[in-house]
DNA sequence: TGAAATGTTGGGGCG
DNA sequence: ACGCCCCAACATTTC
């Protein structure tokens, strides 16, 4: 019987797993493995390595109960598939495509030498498939949408689970590092499906009006779930579509298109990455890479702890580190304060975020930095600055995100939640909130920062 | 997936 | 009745 490799990559998932099912073509045993890549560890964020670890260790458990198991290897992937093969005289080697610049690299050199074989899954559509007539890719997310949305649509019926596995030769492997559960992640496909049930119910339909709201959970916290695949992005289309087609009313609809978009623009940053690998080093806008930076250590530590003196900001800097999240709206708030208020390189920015987001996904970070910082793709203009005190008023009104994480500030009034230095001495007193002492003064001046920020793009 | 500055309009107070 | 001013509300332009 011929037995093949299912390399799992971002694919933890049994669901819809198109390496998964080509792996088992033939009613061929499969060897489900995953390979503890040094270099992917070493670049790989402690809240991300506890997520992955946690999620294959669940998989493990869900490959067991099918009278298989998950086999663990360390080491450079060519040479343990290299030895793997000959040792369990493998047919092929099946995973899903990764259009990321190390995995590209990584697979054209493994397909080089060993029978690799590459499945769609990571996306809808291959990135070389979503291009211009004359096969340009797109650089402006409107036209790429609307030719993402021009070919034909997903299967609409999911691969099932297999309910058996040819159980695979026993060989030795790695024990996989026991982790705790990430705390507000529950790694598992089932909270993945339980999450997008429930998503899927009711706020997909308040999606447009609530996804903004920092203070209500409106938006389907799947993120990380989608990043390592524990879901597939097929599901989360057809879901979409689903939505749209049973919206009750035109208010319902819009949002579950609105949904699907922020599906399109993951797809829309994969592509860029893959036809621009450059922009993971520099700005994709080529006029946009001389910006004067300020240097500032000082002002950098204050932003990433959470102690600028813009309570809207503040807290969503302490969310970030205390949970490996951030609501979206706050990471365009708080990638404008770094790059316009702050005036420091968007690079930096990218990187503390992919220091500490479970979900952090190169090619979503660096389009999400660059668009926010204006040097991107389709990206927002450089006057376009938030101002931190208006947003947190529009987009936090109660200020119940402000208090949930930053408790020097849970006694201050409504009215003063989001500038706290206006408050009185008398103000301060009773909030049991010194500014300057218990809670830092804003360290730059909104307006005055605004108009360094404007000065320094335009030169 | 902004915000600020500037322009326009129209109602009300007032001489 | 009229002109003038003020200013809020809204619209447009600019950054």
């Amino acid at each position: 019987m011929s037995i093949n490799v299912w390399w799992i990559r971002r694919d933890l998932r049994l669901q819809d797993n198109q390496a998964l099912q080509a792996a088992r073509s033939g009613g061929a045993a499969v060897l489900p493995l995953f390979i503890l890549d040094p270099i992917l560890l070493k670049n790989s964020a402690e809240n991300r390595r506890t997520f992955l670890f946690s999620s294959l260790n669940s998989l493990d458990e869900e490959l067991r109960r099918r009278g298989s198991r998950l086999f663990v290897r360390k080491g450079k992937p060519l040479q343990v598939l290299t030895e793997l093969v000959r040792e369990i005289n493998a047919s092929a080697i099946y995973a899903e495509e990764d259009y990321s610049p190390y995995a590209r690299r990584r697979d054209a050199e493994i397909s080089r030498h060993l029978p690799l074989r590459l499945t769609g899954g990571v996306t809808i559509h291959h990135p070389s498939a979503v291009v211009r007539a004359d096969g340009s890719p797109y650089t402006v997310f409107t036209p790429f949408s609307k030719a993402w949305k021009s070919l034909p649509a997903p299967s609409r019926s999911l691969i099932s689970i297999p309910e058996v596995f040819v159980p695979p030769p026993e060989i030795d492997g790695e024990h996989l590092p026991v982790v705790s559960q990430p705390t507000g992640f529950p790694a598992s496909e089932q909270e993945a499906q339980r999450r997008l049930q429930a998503f899927a119910e009711n706020l997909i339909y308040t999606y447009q009006e609530n996804r903004n709201r920092l203070d209500f959970d409106g938006t389907s916290r799947l993120s990380p779930y989608l990043r390592f695949g524990l879901i597939s992005i097929r599901q989360l289309v057809n879901t979409s579509v689903k939505a749209i087609e049973n919206a009750p009313d035109s208010v319902a609809q819009k949002s579950a298109e609105t949904w699907l978009n922020e599906l399109i623009w993951r797809e829309f940053y994969m592509a860029i990455l893959y036809h621009f690998p450059y922009v993971l080093r520099t700005a994709f806008n080529a006029s946009m890479r001389n910006i004067p930076w300020r240097e500032n250590q000082e002002d950098l530590r204050a932003w990433q702890e959470g102690h600028t003196g813009y309570p809207v900001v503040d807290a969503a800097m302490r969310q970030l580190k205390q949970t490996g999240w951030m609501h979206n709206r706050a990471r365009m708030i708080v990638a404008s304060f770094l790059t316009k208020d702050l005036l420091i390189n968007w690079q930096e920015g990218e990187r503390w975020f992919m220091h500490w987001l479970v979900d952090g996904d190169p090619a979503a970070n660096n389009g999400g930095w660059q668009w926010a910082a204006g040097v991107g793709t389709d990206a927002a203009p450089y006057f376009r600055i938030f101002n931190p005190v208006l947003q947190g008023k529009k987009f936090d009104p109660e200020g119940a995100y402000v208090r949930r994480w930053v408790p020097e500030l849970a006694h201050v009034p409504n009215d003063s939640i989001h500038e706290p230095w206006l408050m009185s001495a008398d103000q301060q007193r009773a909030a049991s909130c010194q500014i300057g002492v218990d809670y830092p003064a804003p360290i730059v001046n909104h307006r005055q920062a605004r108009e360094r920020a404007l000065s320094a793009y335009r030169r």
